[in-house]
DNA sequence: TATTGTTATACTCTATAACTATA
DNA sequence: TATAGTTATAGAGTATAACAATA
């Protein structure tokens, strides 16, 4: 019997899920070169990434997978470099929004062109095989709500 | 003229991109779950999934994208817990390599069984269109070498 | 009572630089 | 000289627990 998990057993499904595995890493890898060229910590990173919208300490800390308190230094450090601020909620007064000054804003830009160098790699697909492949991903990964 | 990158922009190479990041992002949050649930760091939860063959600490370290300095202390760690274990090199006597321990391996593969719970999801789609996905990812992101 | 955010603590991660042993 | 690994150091990330302010 095999010693194999899952995730690594041959067939179409293991296959799939192996190329799945690579993409990962990559961008993984991607990822972290990126924040190292900006000098900025992968958290500080993802953390910008995230503040697309301004998010609440409560909120960005689950979009990082991280716990409430972390947070709390890690945007004293991001404020500390002029990238982000905080501002209280109008609506609740427990809740600080944090939000991305100008400069956060450029450098979000330099973190999301470095890590979607790949965007130019589905230039390797037709237009008809990008439309299969986005169908395809939507059924696999179906938005949550 | 719009400020957002290439990464976010509109259009169908942007759409295939956003999901693809909410794929990567999905993973990353399942990985730090997966490490939380047996009580590794992430960096030592990524350590162990690299560690399916022995490694040099030198390749380890290229493979977790982190300076030769840290793995020192990683795999004190590792091994300290019983999870890996250290042996010569018989070609080169400078290098040492990372092997895990029946406790790692079996460690591992629970690791895999949570990180790799999306195989599941492949089912939703038939067997020709799990072939269809496999040839487009092939395209996108070919073996290097 | 429950929730948001902060602080304190202890441990781990990370890069840099200097060092040893080997090639 | 160059490379593999270690050590020392300093700064940052991380979870836990306890706390203040607000809901």
């Amino acid at each position: 019997m095999s010693m194999e998990s899952t995730a690594t057993r041959g067939g179409l499904r293991g296959e799939v899920w192996a190329i799945l595995r690579r993409l990962f890493r990559e961008h993984r890898l991607r990822f972290l070169s990126a924040a190292a060229e900006l000098d900025l910590h992968p958290a500080q990173a993802g953390a910008l990434l995230q503040l697309a919208e301004p998010l609440s300490m409560n909120h960005l800390a689950g979009e990082l997978g991280c716990d409430n308190s972390n947070v709390t230094g890690l945007v004293d450090r991001l404020a500390a470099r002029g990238l982000v601020s905080r501002r209280e909620s109008p609506d609740d007064r427990r809740v600080r929004q944090v939000v991305l000054t100008d400069a956060g804003r450029r450098t979000r830009e330099q973190l999301l062109q470095r890590v979607g160098a790949p965007v130019g790699e589905l230039g390797r697909l037709t237009e008809d095989e990008q439309r299969q492949l986005l169908e395809l991903l939507r059924k696999v990964a179906p938005e949550e709500r």
